[in-house]
RNA sequence: ACUACAAACCAGGUUAUCGCUCUCCUGAUAUUUCAGGAGGGAGGAAAGUCCGGACAGCAUAGAGUAAAUGCACCGGUUAACGACCGGGGUGGAUAGAAAUAUUCAUACAGCGAGUGCCACAGAAAAUAACUACCUCCAUCCGUGGGGGAAAAGGUGAAAACGUAGGGUAAGAGCCUACGAUGAUAUUUAGUAAUAAAUAUUGUGGGUAAACCUUGCAUGCUGAAAUGCCAUGUAUACCAGUGCAGGAGCUGCUCGUUCCGUAUUGCUUUGCAAUUCACUGGGUGGGUAGGCAGCUAGAGUUGUACAGUAAUGUGCAACCCAGAUAAAUGAUAACCACUUCCAAUUAAUUGGAGGAACAGAAUCCGGCUUAUCGGUUUGUAGUUUUU
């Protein structure tokens, strides 16, 4: 039986050139403080890929930022199954890149509300991508 | 027991659930993935990137000189250092009548080489002369001019050694005594810096974190180094060809090396001057990747010996992060620590909090800065008991 709240590399999303295309091309929701871009690329590693940032701008020790990473994968870790499952039935991979916006450091209970809001949003938008564009 | 200061050390723990990263083993898949198991997984500063190295690449025939940068009491330690240890000098603070003791700081060579600068005030901030002093001349008796001298006054952060006496027209280290202090020499103590004593000689400020002088040291670039693999296209180097130049000596000067060639001139196998194109795709550059570099080391712990110490030597045991949009986390409970409130049996219970600074990125030795709280040791003070 294969566990089910993981997060490898595999599921990271690390390509330079796949994350610039996002912020270039991709779409973006923001659940202040929170903001997440998306895009679904035309190849991918994995069918689910995500990457998570906290701006230097406003966190400048690197302890903090690596703080709030962590708890940012923490909360998409425990929340994405739906997503994944959906995702998962469907040819079209989806990359997603986390940028939390606030200027001071959150409680995880936040960061989790918000994680699922903005996880809910996306699982929408995944029914309706495969309405647009159904599969040939 | 408490308080203050200094130094050293520590940087909450256990369990459960869900995860991350690396290594090894087993099984499956069938060649890179999955599952299971075992083990390792941030710091005293990992930080700032301020010094010093290791390591790597490039450069490097020589001499002289200059520049730039850094350092600057003495001895020792070290791979090395601008670091550390010990000693000395100087300047504070505390205690004491004093000698002295304790403790803190110290870019601590030279202004007895040159040049510059010294706000305000003051006559003057460096070949000193405003008031006042002495003397000579003139005089309308108010004073004016020349000379001497640097004691008194006032200014200032700092005023041309201090006090007393002699001396003088008035004065002055001008002379003498005592004292202060610099330089030099000798003796004694010390490895030395230096200290003490004696002698000679000086006393004409300060400033070198002003230029500068003296002595010593120093190639440049940093893991985005560097090597290999794959991808991949325009042209810098390289190779070849021709009617040919090219390479190097950090700057300058002197001097000079190697390979190669045509033209022109002349004193013709020598000397002097002058002189770039084409072809190929071996080398290199850019772009986004992978592997190595990459963690067994000036290593850690213990112990014995040497040394005042920094540190060194011997022996034994151990293997202890290796990520790359960047792992070491989240939640809960309990136990310790601690703050506040309440209750009482006065050291317990209950409730509500707090837990810093901060995250490895090639690796070491330092320095600097940040830091809630705790432990130990030493010194000083106060209080209690005997």
């Amino acid at each position: 039986m294969p566990k089910q709240f993981t997060l490898n590399k595999k599921e990271r999303l690390k390509k330079t050139k796949l994350i610039e295309h996002l912020f270039q091309s991709g779409k973006k929701i923001t659940a202040f403080p929170l903001r997440m871009h998306y895009l679904f690329p035309e190849q991918a590693d994995a069918p689910l890929q995500a990457a998570f940032s906290a701006s230097k701008k406003n966190f400048k020790r690197s302890h903090e930022r690596n703080l709030i990473k962590r708890k940012l994968r923490e909360a998409y870790r425990l929340q994405k199954l739906p997503l994944q499952t959906e995702i998962a039935g469907k040819n079209q991979p989806l990359i997603l890149f986390f940028v939390y916006n606030g200027k001071e450091k959150p409680p995880y209970e936040l960061i989790a509300a918000k994680m699922q809001e903005l996880l809910n949003k996306m699982l929408l938008i995944v029914q309706a991508h495969e309405a647009d564009t159904p599969n040939t």
